[in-house]
DNA sequence: CCACTTCCGTACAGTACTGTACGGAAGGTC
DNA sequence: GACCTTCCGTACAGTACTGTACGGAAGTGG
């Protein structure tokens, strides 16, 4: 009968906030509506009621997810050793190659509803911060004076978010040519080729996922 | 009576866009609602559809006004002549600081919006794509090779719409003690103090604008 | 001052939702 | 197999819009 779930099973809460989720990457927080997700489900809209007190209570719930997961990736890479400032680099870069580490159409969907939800917003500020410092840590941890550090970290993160927010679509080929140069402006140094060797090693394992 | 608009002049084509705007711009898209600006301005509905064939009408209205204002002031500043690679980036920094250049809410609601409307979305990528040309453009001028020239104009554009999705509130003051760090690393090479001071020149005629 | 265009108000018809009340089916438990 | 919890359907009441029909007011030119 529907696609979105099994033959006999009942309806979950979380099958509800998939089809949200999905709702928000599709066409954003104002188009995730109870009526809609009930059709897709194939269930009576009040079913919805039982799972959740009403529409505000699912969408809080969908930027807890979002919290617990984005954020924690990147924090965890940026944390890593390395020998190299563009090896500590690469490291942070697999957050932006693999999917599975950062969910960027979310990523996207918050930040638009952000703009007109002052406590969605205060939630994503808190995020922003936590992933900069981070950042400036690492360049730190390299022998960056603090003001460099700050520049360098803004740079790489905002430009990481431009390239979201424009929406650039490019296969793993054409990311590999221009990395170099990436990591060269980014860091002002040149990435050895041992480095580079590696992460293209580590990005074949995640195309093959 | 209201605020918007003078005691006995009625309400004319021009009034419903920029009410329209204003609401594009505070609440996204979905929310520019023809009854909601009526009661706005304290006119019926109907009124609007005199000026304004449907909804659509005055939606398609709002993007041709983005259009013909934003990508402009980048264009021309990128082509000004300059001495140096810093100096031809301070005349595109000119679109950073000062608003009347480039109009950064309205930028954020027409991208917000065209990741939702595939019509909206190749008008921008149409625009993105001029902006990032012109830039490389500026990059070949100072003898970048090809490849170099794309990853630095496109490092310099997608950090600063990152740093707006971001949403960074910043004084001029704050911008400045950054900017010699921020012209360093785009170009990799530093800006003279006469380059600097020129722009800091510029930017107080902005400021008591 | 009268006709003519321009704009607005009232009223109607329709769509797309939210949340609530309540009865009842489906599935597990003893 | 009676019972109890969990989930769903139907029905109702209300809100917030869109677009249309049509009469009429308010400015405009002769």
């Amino acid at each position: 009968m529907n696609a979105t779930r099994s033959q006999h099973a009942r309806v979950t809460r979380h099958d509800w906030l998939r089809a949200a989720r999905a709702a928000l990457v599709a066409e954003g927080v104002d188009r995730v509506r109870v009526a809609v997700i009930a059709d897709q489900l194939g269930v009576a809209r009040s079913s919805f009621y039982w799972h959740y007190a009403d529409r505000d209570e699912l969408l809080t719930t969908l930027v807890d997810e979002w919290e617990l997961t984005n954020t924690t990736s990147i924090l965890d890479r940026a944390a890593r050793p390395a020998d190299t400032i563009t090896g500590a680099l690469l490291h942070v870069f697999e957050c932006w190659a693999d999917p599975s580490l950062f969910d960027v159409p979310l990523e996207f969907a918050i930040r638009a509803w952000s703009r007109h939800d002052p406590a969605v917003q205060r939630r994503l500020e808190a995020a922003d911060d936590r992933r900069i410092a981070a950042l400036t840590a690492l360049h730190r941890r390299f022998g960056c004076t603090p003001t460099e550090a700050l520049v360098r970290s803004r740079v790489q993160y905002h430009s990481q978010i431009g390239l979201y927010a424009l929406g650039v679509e490019e296969t793993h080929q054409q990311r590999l040519r221009l990395l170099p140069t990436y990591l060269r402006v980014f860091t002002g140094v040149d990435a050895s080729d041992e480095e580079l060797a590696r992460f293209r090693g580590w990005l074949r394992t995640v195309s093959r996922r």
